[in-house]
DNA sequence: GCGCTCCACTAGAGCGCGCTAGGGCGACAA
DNA sequence: TTGTCGCCCTAGCGCGCTCTAGTGGAGCGC
């Protein structure tokens, strides 16, 4: 195995050992090749690419046409430095997160439509957020799309004072971050009122720790159920946004013997966690134990699974947060703003009317 | 929808984009700041920030000390258009495989320690191989990482005449891309020797599909069994590296009450979609029928899933292809490698002896 | 004829950095 | 003193592009 660092400064040997075709590994083409190639100047070219008005129709076809043929395309790096803006958007994210997955599967098609581009850097177990959106920093994005941002705001705020920041699920109140989530509130009483609505009144929370809208969430349990006349009921069951901890916790609660007869989760993957294990221990979903969830991760939808969840719009989130991120882009005095996407009720297999030897 | 919150930021001053601070907004610090306010050359503070010989060591520190007072970070952009090296690798992706998460999680770090940075682009249903490899030629990327590529190899075949490609996972003989992969032949003959050293026969296959390494372990299963003299029971289920795939699977055989002893799924996805619909319909794991996967993703560690798989060495695998690929960029006429990694077996609780009741 | 506008196009100055050819200077030998 | 080596350091070009200012020519009204 290659034990050899040849560090040749400048690269030695210019000669490009294959072929000559259009573009051996060699060096690739640029503006000036499709210029002289079509019998223009590069500027004009340029003008070509940035699709602005300026030049004519057939002359635009021409220098396109020049440019396929030698396999010309646009050098981003020399783009961004030229221009004040990049067209980059930089997205940080959880790459474990399937719910992430389908938020930058959105953002890529809303991007594309306003001539955006997405870099992507993760935040991970062994890489911080801020490492990740110091990579970000240094591919010069006009502005930052954050998942779910497990920073503090202190780190936000100094954030925030060098380039857009976009917040995703996470609010930041008193900073200059705009904010884009489903309305937490909300999501929560449609879940707990299906559960209401169907005669559940033992009904547990499952908490989500440090996770995005988990506060929210908390708060929101707690409010309806004491509205509902059900303050007694209330009980959160320590947990966080991992399908472990939703293993845990159902373990936990078979080791009590306190099973109540439904559980809203946090979220889908804690939800999924606790589906499988309670579902082994021989606890029947939903005769049982009714389960809702929260985001309709693609997972919940399955065949095996069928979690009845809140369905966050992970579609207008993202078309929102790309929204709000050009916005300020063009209007950097813009007072902060959020963005409140309504969520959706999905019932799948997971609830039903609660058990009957329940009764209080 | 949406409130605005209007935050006065501290100082009474209502936020001017356009203000002289340190770096508001306006403009970001570069290398000239940084070197004015430590009252030496340009070229000295590049020096210092690329880390080569040139810089006494107080000067270094001075230098340092002064980017972090003004937020200097260098700007990716003009260094790549400056050099010809960008420092970055490109790394396709599917953002919804939790296994390729892990890969990227490690490539990060293998890449840090050489100095490079990596950018992510997304494979996904809507946005397909070749868009988000032209994304990564946009950024200049040095060389190309590609986690299980599902492009042809045709269009690699070109891609490669452009840049350094590695691919992961998926071999394309004939062409000039370097392979990193796990050796799929003993992966496969660890899990079925793991089978049928405790007792199976009757050990069917479900299929991977179009998925990374399929095929290969298709062949090394049937050339197995038949090694075993066992080609009577080889028994390929169609499927693909998803949950849903794995689910089918299972109801598919309860259906046709053909259910094996054991299956070897191709991948750790597919095994917990099978298990869990398998475990719904009441036959137990493993006491009534065994399960192996591939892969040995977060998931299958989890407690309440336990899944005995074939571990892919994800470290190893992000290392190889980053050594690869810079070893690549410093000797392009280097004939095309492959680096082929051991598997290891995870045994856990998803195997055991077969029932009794099968004979044959 | 003149002045004017509009359009297609060009010239050339940077953007922030890497990199090479040197310049300045202290140390040491002759 | 004069070299001469070695270390720190500086000057300045150019990477591929964007963008402002400007050029030339056609068309129009007077």
């Amino acid at each position: 195995m290659g034990g050899d660092h040849v560090k040749g400064r400048g690269g030695g040997a210019d000669g490009t050992p294959e072929s000559a075709e259009p573009s051996p590994n060699g060096r690739r083409p640029t503006m000036e090749d499709v210029a002289a190639r079509v019998g223009v100047s590069r500027a004009l070219v340029s003008v070509v690419f940035r699709g602005v008005p300026g030049a004519s129709a057939s002359t635009r076809e021409r220098v396109l046409a020049a440019a396929a043929e030698i396999g010309y395309r646009p050098d981003l790096a020399a783009r961004t430095l030229a221009s004040s803006r990049s067209r980059v958007l930089g997205v940080m994210l959880t790459v474990h997160n399937t719910f992430h997955a389908d938020l930058v599967e959105a953002m890529y098609a809303e991007a594309e439509q306003v001539g955006y581009d997405l870099v992507l850097s993760a935040h991970a177990p062994t890489r911080h957020s801020e490492k990740a959106v110091g990579a970000l920093l240094g591919h010069r994005c006009d502005a930052l799309v954050l998942l779910g941002p497990e920073t503090s705001a202190g780190f936000l705020e100094e954030l925030v004072e060098r380039v857009p920041v976009v917040s995703v699920g996470r609010r930041f109140p008193g900073t200059r971050v705009d904010i884009v989530n489903t309305a937490e509130g909300r999501a929560v009483r449609l879940a707990l009122d299906h559960l209401l609505g169907t005669g559940h009144r033992d009904i547990a929370h499952l908490d989500g720790g440090g996770g995005a809208g988990s506060v929210e969430r908390r708060r929101a349990y707690r409010d309806r159920m004491r509205a509902a006349g059900l303050a007694d009921h209330i009980r959160v069951l320590p947990g966080d946004h991992t399908e472990a901890s939703g293993a845990e916790a159902a373990h936990r609660l078979l080791a009590e013997g306190r099973v109540p007869t439904a559980l809203f989760a946090s979220n889908d993957r804690s939800a999924i966690g606790f589906l499988d294990a309670i579902t082994r221990a021989g606890v029947r979903v939903p005769q049982d134990i009714s389960l809702i969830g929260y985001d309709d991760i693609p997972l919940a939808g399955l065949a095996h699974i069928q979690l009845t969840t809140v369905r966050q719009d992970s579609v207008g989130l993202a078309r929102e947060a790309v929204r709000l991120a050009i916005e300020r882009l063009d209007r950097p005095s813009l007072p902060p703003r959020s963005s409140v996407l309504e969520p959706e009720l999905i019932v799948r297999g997971t609830t039903a009317a609660p058990r009957a030897d329940v009764d209080d």
